[in-house]
DNA sequence: TATTGTTATACTCTATAACTATA
DNA sequence: TATAGTTATAGAGTATAACAATA
């Protein structure tokens, strides 16, 4: 008889164990790049909504506004993220990501895709579809943000 | 033109989404049985290897010996688990779920079962099937433990 | 007075390593 | 001496709230 299998856990569970595995294995691709999962969020949100306020990041992501601070300043300073005072109202700041923040971003879809491409070894081309199709249904029903990993935002 | 979709995101990063997800709401449901998901687990393995001791038990579950303390001392305390010395090795403690323990286990598979059965709610009995078919695949290749959350190994 | 960004403080959580009792 | 369990301590990380500049 065979020691012990997947064979009784339902969908919910095995999501719950392969998500956390997809997660750590990004973090480590991502981390040849000197970034973590959380900083990779940050610049993605800068990218899609260009001259975005810290408020409104704190509020997109579901961080602190005190910790977007410490953030901003990490990716100021390596130079892939830019601080411009707004002319309407001098209290904010607009964030932008600099030519060397686009360009790291796009090294950052790389490693997704190869990520995504070794995740998925087993399967063949129609299964993966087939897999991300019924993914996709239930990230629908589930109202997930596309793009924003749900880990960011708390509870509340 | 749709707003946005998850058209683009590919399986591992639904997956990390979605996984995320899944870990959240069960751990709402355990926590009206007064439990968080890292004494779930411990809870589970104890019935599954009855007699484990605490280093075994740490090191099953990568857990920290000094952090499995404080957890047996609660769930001691709660009456869920009980400590007896090993007759051939008194420094070892031998590590059972009481009665009591046992008892919360079962409700705690019946909250399981809800939990996947509502997560899945969009997807028919076939798409399930499907669905788990093509996770256990994927966990099988990732040497994923049967029942054992990997958020509770640390790397390395 | 309210809000943006920032800083400081207090709190929790974790890991490391000392300690005891058995072997 | 080595190991199981425990306890204590130091470090990291997080949230809360006080602060300065602008509205």
């Amino acid at each position: 008889m065979p020691s012990q299998s997947h064979a009784k856990s339902g969908p919910a569970f095995l999501l719950t164990q392969l998500g956390t595995r997809a997660a750590m294995l990004f973090a480590e691709r991502v981390a040849a790049l000197d970034l973590t999962p959380p900083q990779v969020g940050m610049l993605r949100m800068i990218g899609v909504e260009a001259g975005l306020s810290q408020q409104q990041l704190a509020g997109r992501l579901g961080m602190l506004p005190s910790k977007v601070v410490s953030f901003v300043d990490e990716l100021e300073s390596r130079g892939l993220v830019a601080r411009t005072r707004s002319a309407r109202d001098r209290r904010v700041y607009e964030l932008t990501l600099t030519d060397k923040g686009e360009e790291l971003m796009r090294q950052v879809w790389e490693v997704a895709a190869e990520h995504d491409a070794d995740f998925c070894g087993p399967l063949d081309t129609a299964e993966r579809e087939q897999l991300a199709g019924l993914l996709r249904r239930l990230a629908e029903h589930h109202d997930l943000t596309p793009g924003v990993h749900p880990g960011y935002r708390h509870l509340g």
